[in-house]
This record gives structure tokens, C-alpha cells and sequence, in this order.
DNA sequence: TTTGCGATTGCAAACGTTTGCAAAACTAAA
DNA sequence: TTTAGTTTTGCAAACGTTTGCAATCGCAAA
């Protein structure tokens, strides 16, 4: 109803000039105590508060930094903007958030709208049909600091926050190797996003490390729930069909158990099954899977941090990469050793 | 590193004054057409991109609209926040979205930001501990247009956009007992959540109407993984135990299955399981889990293009309540009839 | 009574944009 | 050349805040 109460309001009835309304709110020292006391007061009473898009011009700059993602409703991304939000709140930020929907056009779209919005600052993870980094050097070329988290651009100098993905996917496959499994099918993600690459190469590397021979046929493109049934039904079907499955990812995973269940293949006995990233969903599955734990929250803290600072002072040298420790989760789909 | 291109820059290169830039920017008919290449062709040329801060100061209303909302990481507030952003972003909204953490303090400070920085409406989803509205009354008679969704507040005249959860609720159980199910427990959450309350409702009304009479040791406060798993054990030592379970949401219904299993009980012949819901979850279980699909995404497009309409022309009567359908989910966790 | 000084306060400009109104420039008719 | 339009442009204020600088006030020292 009352439309917003502002600093001229307040000058207006006490009689005196905006600027000492300012300055009394601020406890400016010039300032009588007698003038500050009917300030705060009035202000109180009213129920001032700044408007910060008067304060965002004024000083050229936001209290808002964005967040670019795929999808919120992945839970690791969920995880990724709590600890972003933590840390950007209690410096005193707002997080404003765009999915990209996987979608380069709209990606780009959302690039425009924190360009447009002024943010103080991005915090970005690419869509897997991003190639082209142009509309990311337009942010950076306006002086916006970027930080990169998980999906990093390759060959764009800037700030990454990520996980050792070729690591982490390494340790994932000698487990399965050291509990026993021989012949370790791959369900990979397409060789064009950066994260599945490594993680093909983790696995590779693990199976060199353990001279077991790398077998083609054990090795499927297959990133989505749908895709792994497909994958896993050919794979069993093999003249010698593998007795354990790293999946690029968690969903991957329960679509490859899905289906062993659906052929009555024992899980882990006769197959066992590792997935990652460790969701919501790796505690639910019967069997429960086992899986890589990514510390999404973790990463947002650490990303988040990291754009405050280049906030605070700008990035002069080359883009710093932050590692975020990953763990094995072991539940179920694989076995003790 | 350069900075942000504004109007005053163009007219000064141009030699011309900021008014006229910026009309012929809007292809005003007042400008000749030579003026308004020229600035075109310059605006292009140093990539000129209106600043939203200033806009939404001389408009004193910004184009952005908030959320707030308990967690994002739960599928179904997911899946309303995807329906807000497209309905936002086709009229050239940006949504700023800020998760309470089911916690009261938090959303007072969510609120409190959303004013600040004068977002052009709100759209709320109030934390399991909201039972005071003060913060939300302040935003309102501010002016900001607000329109809350599933949880929403009791006793606070607004308009609301909600499913019919008693009904839901009814059909749901309504379903069990036509599949056979005569002894039905019901996992509830606390009465202070509405939601709760009125699926409880739906509960007992659909065993009224169906002649079955309501056994109080079948309902039980339970809704978390861990609670519903010892309440389940609870049922199940029961002299006599259910034979169906209808859960106040998914992962309720997936603690009971988790224990039925442990306890070697045949889903969904020996006792048949219901959730709420229909998130991500329910697909993967083993059994997948029926469930009560609440169309999250229709909910966020719907209550997103109600406040658009409160922005464009504010309410003037009562409140308006719109009911989003909903539909049963059947899957292996219940029996056929 | 003047001068000087500290303590308070106010003026005005600035951030980037829009817009009513006035002014300038041009065109064409007288 | 003057007059009257018409077209095109610029000035200035406004949105809410901050801040350097100038102004005012009171009061004590000279």
C-alpha cells in the first residue's frame, strides 16, 4: 500500500537535508547525536531500509553475484549453490540464479541478463553443448570477474574450481578391481564434455596400472538412464560380458542395475556396479550404489570464495584451479575386499 | 577491462546529446533516420547494452521477480522453479531464487533482500517453522505483489497456488483399497504443515467412504527417510499390521519400503506402497514407487503468470486460490485391479 | 567587536536512463 | 525576406543515494 519510505522522506519531516539523513544512518562522527537519535528513530519507526538498486548505480557495482548451471535439479548442482549461497550471504551478497537447461542458446541468454543486471561477479558451469566461449569472453572483457566450477571451458584462461575427475575415476575403477572384478565395462559420457573425458582416461589409466588389457567393446558411449539400459543389455550379451561397470555418472549407473535386475544378473556377485557422483539417489537404489562423492558443497564454498576475492581485488596474473577432494562412497553394488 | 559502455559515451563520440541517443535507440519518431544509424551502427559496434540498475531505478520497479522457496534441492520445487523461469523469462524477467533452508530466520532475511533490492513480485513456498507472518505482511504492504505456492500460509489473505492435497490425498487411498488394501497406515507429517494436514484429511475420508473404519495406531507422525523406517517397524510388529501404507511424500514411502524389504515382506503383495509426489526418486526405486504426480511445472508456470498479472495491474478484491490437477502415478509399489 | 575555530549541516554533483518541453534547424509558402 | 509550419534536437529534471566542499552556527580568544 505506502509506496517505499527513502531518505528524502525522512530528511522531509524532520526538516533537514538528505544528506545528513544519510550520514546519521551511517553514524557518520560529523554528525550530532541529537540529530542521529531522531534519525534512527524515524528510520525505525517508518521502516527505512536502502534501496539497493540506488546503491548498485551509485556505486557502479551490484550486491548480486550470478550462477550460471545446466539444471538445478541435478543434486549435485543443488549442493554446489547451497555452499555458494552460504558464502555469498554472509558477505553481505545475493545469488541470483540461471539454468542454461543444457542449452547454448539460453546460456547465452544468461550471460546477457547478468551482464545487464551488473553482477558483481559469475560463478559458471557450462552446458554440454557449449563449444564456442564467446559469449563468456564478452562477460570477462566488461571487467566481470568469472570463476568456473565442474564444467570448465577448455582453452579459455580464467578461474576454475573442479574436482580431479580423472583421479577421482581412477580410484573408482581400482576398487572395483582390487574387490576382484577382471573385466571392467566403461559407460562414458560423450568425448566432447571435458569431465567425461577425463574420466574415461581415469578408468583407461586404472586398468593400464593393473595390467588388465583395455577392451573395446567394454567401452559404451552411454550417459542417460535410457542409454545404459540399451548399453548394459549389449554388454551382457557379449560372449564374455564384464563383471563390473564404472558409469560416468549416478543415473547411468541405476539404469545399467535396472536392467542386470531385469536379466536376473546378480548385483554384486556376478556384476558389480560403481557409479558417480553420490546424489540422492545412490542411498535409495536396491542394491544401493556405490559411487564417487564430489563434495558439491564443498566446491561451492571454494568457488564462491574465490570470486569474492577477485571481486575484492581483480585477477591480474593467469586463472588459478582449485582441487576439490573426492571420496569413494561404498554401499552395496560393489564388493568388500 | 574496458568498461561498461553507456549512452553518454555514444552521444559523446557522436557529438550529439544523451536524450537523443537514447531515443533513437528506441526508434523514436522524432529522430531522422541518419541519427538513428549512426547511434545503431556505434551501439553495435561497442557492443552498448542497456543498464538494467539505472532502468529499474527511474522506473522504481526492476525486472526482476523473487522465489523463495524451502530447498531447491528437492525435485518438486525444482520442477516449479523451471516452470517460473519460463513464464519469467518470455516477458523479460529475471528471477532471483532464495532458499529459505526450511528455516524462519532465513526466509525473514530472504524476504528482507527481495525488498531491498525491490524485486517486481515474489513467489513464496513458507518453511516447515513459518508460523508467524510479520515479514511476509511487510513485503505486501510495501506494495510488492506476492503470490505463494503449496505451502502456504494459513490465515493470510493472498492468492494461492496449490493442488488439492485432501483430494489427491483421497485418491490415492482410494486406490489402495480398490487394489485390495483393507488395513491402511498413513505416514503423516506434523499437522502444523497445511499440506500435511490436508492430505491426513484425504486420508480418513476416503477410508469413510469406503466403510473402513480408522485405527489410530495406523497413523503415525513420520515424514523423513529415518522416521518412516521406524515407524514402519512399528506397524509391522503391530498384532495386526497393515497392508498398506500411504506415505506424505516420496521419501517417506521409500524409508517403508527400505524396512518392508529388510524385513522380508513382498512389495507390493504383502503391503502395497504409496508416495507423494512423483519426484525423481520414485522412477528408481526397486520397486518403483507409485505415487501422486503434483505437476510442479504447471504449478510454477501458473503461479508465475498470476503474479505477472498482479505486476501489470495490482490486486484490488480478495485473494485468488488456483487448484493445479493432479493425477496417480501407478507403478510396481502397488498392486493392479 | 572582530577573528578564528570546531562542530554541524546543506548544496550540488554524480551514477545511467527517460521524457516533457523548449529550442533550434530546416522547408515551403507568402 | 519574412512567416509559419514541420522536423529534429537538446535541456533539465527525476529516480535514491553518497560525498567533497562550502556554508552556517556557536562560542571563545584577542
Amino acid at each position: 500500500m505506502n509506496s517505499q519510505v527513502t531518505i528524502k522522506d525522512i530528511a522531509k519531516t524532520l526538516g533537514i537535508s538528505a544528506s545528513t539523513v544519510s550520514r546519521a544512518l551511517k553514524n557518520h562522527p560529523d554528525i550530532s547525536k541529537e540529530t542521529k537519535d531522531l534519525v534512527n528513530e524515524l528510520a525505525k519507526k517508518l521502516r527505512y531500509k536502502p534501496n539497493a538498486v540506488a546503491l548498485s548505480l551509485k556505486n557502479s557495482k551490484t550486491n548480486t553475484i550470478g550462477v550460471i548451471v545446466p539444471e538445478i535439479i541435478h543434486y549435485f548442482f543443488s549442493t554446489v549453490i547451497s555452499g555458494i549461497e552460504k558464502v555469498a550471504y554472509e558477505a553481505g551478497y545475493n545469488v541470483m540464479i540461471c539454468q542454461s537447461n543444457e542449452n547454448y542458446e539460453r546460456e547465452i541468454i544468461n550471460a546477457q541478463a547478468l551482464f545487464s543486471n551488473r553482477a558483481a561477479g559469475a560463478l559458471i558451469s557450462i552446458s554440454k553443448q557449449t563449444t564456442d566461449f564467446a559469449h563468456l569472453e564478452t562477460l570477462e572483457e566488461s571487467g566481470m570477474p568469472l570463476v568456473f566450477f565442474d564444467r570448465v571451458p577448455e582453452g579459455f584462461e580464467s578461474d576454475h574450481v573442479v574436482i580431479d575427475d580423472k583421479k577421482a575415476a581412477y580410484n573408482a575403477v581400482c576398487h572395483l578391481i582390487d574387490s576382484g572384478c577382471r573385466r571392467i565395462a566403461h559407460l562414458a559420457a560423450a568425448d566432447s564434455l571435458v569431465i567425461g573425458k577425463y574420466r574415461s582416461q581415469g578408468y583407461k589409466q586404472a586398468l593400464n596400472d593393473n595390467n588388465i588389457p583395455y577392451n573395446e567393446d567394454y567401452m559404451i558411449v552411454a550417459d542417460s538412464f535410457e542409454l545404459a539400459a540399451a548399453a548394459t543389455r549389449k554388454l551382457m550379451q557379449l560372449p564374455i560380458p564384464p563383471d563390473g561397470i564404472f558409469a560416468v555418472n549416478d543415473l547411468t549407473a541405476i539404469g545399467a542395475m535396472k536392467t542386470l535386475q531385469k536379466m536376473g544378473i546378480a548385483i554384486p556377485e556376478k556384476v558389480a556396479v560403481m557409479g558417480f557422483s553420490a546424489g540422492s539417489f545412490s542411498d535409495i537404489t536396491t542394491p544401493t550404489l556405490s559411487s564417487v562423492d564430489q563434495h558439491g558443497y564443498e566446491m561451492g564454498t571454494r568457488a564462491a570464495t574465490l570470486l569474492l576475492d577477485r571481486i575484492k581485488t581483480p585477477k591480474t596474473g593467469p586463472g588459478e584451479t582449485i582441487f576439490i577432494n573426492t571420496n569413494l562412497v561404498l554401499r552395496e553394488s560393489t564388493k568388500k575386499f
